[in-house]
DNA sequence: CAGGCATATACTGATATAGGTATATAGCCT
DNA sequence: AGGCTATATACCTATATCAGTATATGCCTG
């Protein structure tokens, strides 16, 4: 699975994360809180912590899942780059960058076409 | 494929939009750049112009390809719910908060165990 | 220590998706 | 018109992954 890219691509486990802001959970806890079952919730809770999203703790028979920030970091991180396209609405002043500065020109060609 | 974070989980098409973020490129410009065969890259294309992560216009027999500001807002807004866990080294207030708050009490119990 | 609760894992089948290859479509240029 | 370039799509195959069901493991309580 490894990337914490794919990991949240599966609804469930956002639902997973979204459930454990609050507070640490049980596995019982998240089995009904979302109505799930619960091979399930495991499974899911599985390739979270694998993937550094979750860590849990040991409480009698049953284990306490919370929180870990670094797969989230990695992702916000990801997502920086693009930040500047669309922290403002900048989207008529990027088309504006783009035309001026097409990687390639967009070719050697006799008469200005731009078709639009 | 619908949700954004289906379509970034895969590592071809995160490469393709941090490509997009310089300027616009035409379908070939980023074959030639990520060495992919030019239909995987029409293809990823695809899946990213349908969850509006692209958009495109047409110059001459190519097409130029751009980023789209929407998704990239949709993913943030759903990290947005977890900053206050990573933004600061919170660690361990975290926890001290989620003893404080444990979603039922571990249990009702005789004697506090706390299994660590 | 027997039964039950909480959680994890094994196994199976269905479905989706990515990669590869071939081909179709369409615009350009001579 | 004919050939070339650029891009899209169809088709096939391999692989991954999710859901579901059954079962194993471990701890707790009477």
């Amino acid at each position: 699975m490894e990337s914490a890219f794919a990991v949240i691509a599966e609804p469930n486990r956002r639902a997973i994360l979204s459930l454990l802001i609050s507070s640490q959970q049980s596995v019982g806890e998240i089995e009904r809180r979302l109505r799930m079952p619960q091979p399930a919730v495991s499974k899911h809770l599985r390739v979270l912590r694998d993937a550094g999203f979750v860590e849990s703790t040991v409480d009698a028979q049953r284990r306490l899942y919370r929180l870990r920030p670094e797969p989230f970091r990695e992702v916000d991180a990801w997502l920086g780059q693009f930040r500047r396209i669309w922290s403002a609405h900048l989207d008529a002043l990027e088309r504006h960058l783009d035309r001026l500065h097409p990687s390639p020109p967009p070719r050697k060609t006799r008469k200005p076409r731009r078709k639009r």
